[in-house]
DNA sequence: CTGATTATATATCGATTGATACATAACTAT
DNA sequence: ATAGTTATGTATCAATCGATATATAATCAG
């Protein structure tokens, strides 16, 4: 049994809140925009606290990246993954991606990873894995979905599950993209329909 | 009949082919990331020459942007739109993208807009238009080649040429994002086909 | 209490950033 | 040849960048 209290003086702010600032602020600046006064000011503490809390610069924004596929980012994957009846699952993903895209708390706009950190692969290092991991995590989730739906017998067995997970991926992509470049949900909503019917055709 | 000749000392550079270079750094490294160094490093002219040419560096961004927009992004499209056979055309289109996203002779990869100019959008004056603007005009000039195919009779009167020209945009997106992650151009290619059937698909 | 440990606040570091002043060079027009 | 115009090369600017040294404050163990 270890003991959870800790040494010293306690942080007077909170990490995972402060984390999440720190997300918004390099989702919407980029990570080479996001100034350290940018970001201890939406963090709402001094450079030294965060160094001393998160590493440099270079390791707060992997832990953005971290919090974001981890947590943030897959709200509408989870939406799926949660709604039994296979049309109503996509329909409400690619919703919740609309929704994402044009609408998220913090005043983003599109997805942290495709709006963003993209920029930044091969010029910092751990990005190229993290984004890379985060696609492979999110098909593999997607596509699980649909092969549960083979064994409700309710898609055939040779329903290529692999293929529209790729699909939804990329639909998610585009959404988020045109969301970014400032397209309404209104507009992007209209056509939502249309690819449900298209991902489950066989 | 204007004289072409002009006053004063000659640029000993050329122009097109510097900002071809300058547009490969700002694919690379972002706007942010790409410094005056970097770019006139590259480009092989001095900050001086720069400024004279370009204005500053938000002006020189924002002509890479159209050069992207007008000359080197839109390939895949001509591709389309110059190949008369509609499932070869969609074929082609799509080869081309993941091509063009794994490929490209400047070594960066995935696509300028959507791999790094996308981050600076809200943050960098003219930014937000033109990439809304090079979605609708890549949009438009697809849905033109299918709407070609309904006037040929080879495609229904009621096929939904805008629905699937968003579909194929979303798809080269979702390829170009995943050549910046680093997939293989072989990798991506493998769903070409059955993509390319559902596109025409009714 | 004392000592150890950790966080905070202030102040500031050298390096790099985007941008420019100045003098010179190369061209055209007359 | 001279004047006008534009580009180049050197040298350098103030501002901002990411990061840290130092001293102080707040907690726990004993």
């Amino acid at each position: 049994m270890t003991d959870t209290k800790k040494l010293g003086r306690p942080r007077n702010f909170d990490y995972d809140e402060a984390l999440m600032q720190a997300m918004s602020v390099f989702w919407t600046k980029g990570y080479d925009g996001a100034s350290l006064r940018d970001l201890t000011q939406a963090m709402g503490i001094t450079g030294p606290s965060l160094y001393a809390a998160f590493g440099d610069k270079r390791e707060l924004y992997l832990k953005t990246i971290d919090l974001y596929a981890d947590v943030d980012g897959c709200a509408p994957v989870v939406a799926f993954e949660n709604e039994e009846d296979i049309t109503k699952a996509i329909k409400g993903f690619l919703s919740e991606v609309v929704h994402y895209a044009t609408e998220h708390e913090s005043g983003a706009k599109g997805c942290f990873l495709a709006s963003s950190v993209v920029t930044t692969v091969g010029q910092i290092e751990g990005v190229a894995e993290r984004v890379e991991a985060a696609i492979e995590d999110t098909e593999k989730r997607l596509a699980a979905r649909f092969a549960r739906e083979i064994d409700k017998c309710t898609l055939p067995t040779d329903f290529p599950s692999r293929e529209r997970a790729a699909l939804l991926y990329d639909l998610r992509q585009g959404y988020m993209f045109r969301g970014r470049a400032g397209w309404s949900g209104e507009r992007m909503q209209k056509d939502v329909d249309a690819r449900v019917q298209m991902l489950l055709s066989y």
